[in-house]
DNA sequence: TAACTTAGTGACAAATGTCAACTAACTTAG
DNA sequence: CTAAGTTAGTTGACATTTGTCACTAAGTTA
């Protein structure tokens, strides 16, 4: 077995991240435009190589592109996949560690100036953003698409693209906009009150020129899994 | 950005894989035992470094090692997640890309002169071998665990695990030890007719000293998941 | 041929999803 | 001050799905 330091690590693996909000309209991703090669003026998935000396883990690394990215500390971070081939890069063997971060309606609103220069957000169309992405970030959008959808059947994912404070109707106009057909108002009260996902915020209502709604907040910054007998 | 070329690359990332088999005796995981230093005589999970060379994509890697240690050529395989920190190898910044791997009955059967001199089948206990393993490979081993254990309940991963050809009998059996409680017969025939995993081999029976059952395999090589209207 | 064992079915109860109507609590127009 | 409009939240009836459990089927063995 081979032996290794620190010093002579020549970088090959990336941490890249597929950071969704709602803003601006609908279901976004952010894209950075690339500077340098290869694929260099193409769109790409934000991302860096990972610093064995500054970041601590693999976690560590994702938060410090999303924070660079964004200006966004506390995100919704969850690793999706890791691709590796000889094919992704044209220099060679490369490794991408794939993290989805969803960010909150709040955190995209309060830091529309800390977007990183080359940043952009680009509205989701079907499995993808209609453009043709560096390296196999397409595909990996595609991934991260398809987990998200998946996890909105059976957690709480979509309440971490909503401001900390919502009401019952907007999240689930969230879970209606990402599973893109209509829910029932009292199957999905009844689901929320079982799955225990939801605190109500004391005393707190929001009024609009109507009746006024009851606000809600995430019980954890976890994404909760509706547990479920199936077999 | 830095550019690299592979001749210079240092190894820095393993893949490695936790194997299981239902042999010898209920759910099992292949441990290997150390020869060298980090963690010298101790247990841990099979793998190895990525051969930029050999390796044409991380699930290659993944099967060569799989072979190495087991002669098993097609496995089911699943990447369950990356782990990646200054601590996890004393040695500094590794990250390890792990594999689930499931072998059939046939297979464990069939290849036992294959294993690796050095790997041993260990029954699992719990949330692990009730063993200490090298570097973070406890920790991994219990989330493939996890991982396993919770697709049971909504998918046709348990399948993978029987010899090619069993009976609903058989499949139930398995269903049960891996989710630790015993299911009607009747609500696992009539979910696993809807959720069409399996196909019936014409013809084929398996009799004993009792009524003869119908013999199936699985339709697909993957692990095919249940699809649930939930929310 | 009766007893035994495991495979597979069918009938009913319980839980869940769907739909639509209803009441509640506010704002705003007049 | 009141009626109309809007959204929140509840309720109940009905259909559909799912779980439970006893029953029938098809073989072997004594």
């Amino acid at each position: 077995m081979t032996t290794h330091d620190n010093d002579a690590f020549k970088p090959i693996a990336t941490v890249d991240l597929a950071i969704f909000s709602l803003a601006p309209a609908g279901l976004s991703v952010l894209l950075v435009r690339r500077t340098s090669v290869p694929f260099a003026g193409d769109w790409a998935l934000p991302g860096g190589w990972i610093h064995i000396d500054e970041d601590a883990d693999l976690e560590a690394a994702a938060r410090r592109v999303l924070k660079e990215k964004t200006g966004v500390e506390t995100p919704y971070l969850e690793q999706l996949q890791t691709t590796g081939s000889r094919d992704r890069d044209p220099r060679g063997w490369s490794i991408s560690i794939v993290y989805i971060a969803l960010l909150s309606a709040d955190d995209v609103a309060e830091r529309q100036d800390a977007l990183a220069e080359e940043a952009e957000w680009r509205p989701i169309e079907g499995e993808g953003v209609g453009l043709s992405l560096a390296f196999d970030h397409a595909s990996l959008l595609k991934e991260a698409l398809g987990r998200i959808r998946s996890k909105v059947e059976y957690s709480s994912l979509p309440g971490h693209l909503l401001p900390v404070r919502f009401t019952l109707s907007e999240l689930q106009s969230v879970y209606e906009s990402l599973l893109g057909r209509k829910l029932d108002k009292s199957a999905f009260r009844k689901r929320m009150a079982e799955a225990d996902f939801l605190e109500p915020v004391e005393g707190e209502m929001r009024r609009a020129s109507n009746r006024p709604a009851q606000v809600f907040r995430l019980k954890d910054t976890r994404s909760l899994v509706l547990f479920d007998r199936r077999i």
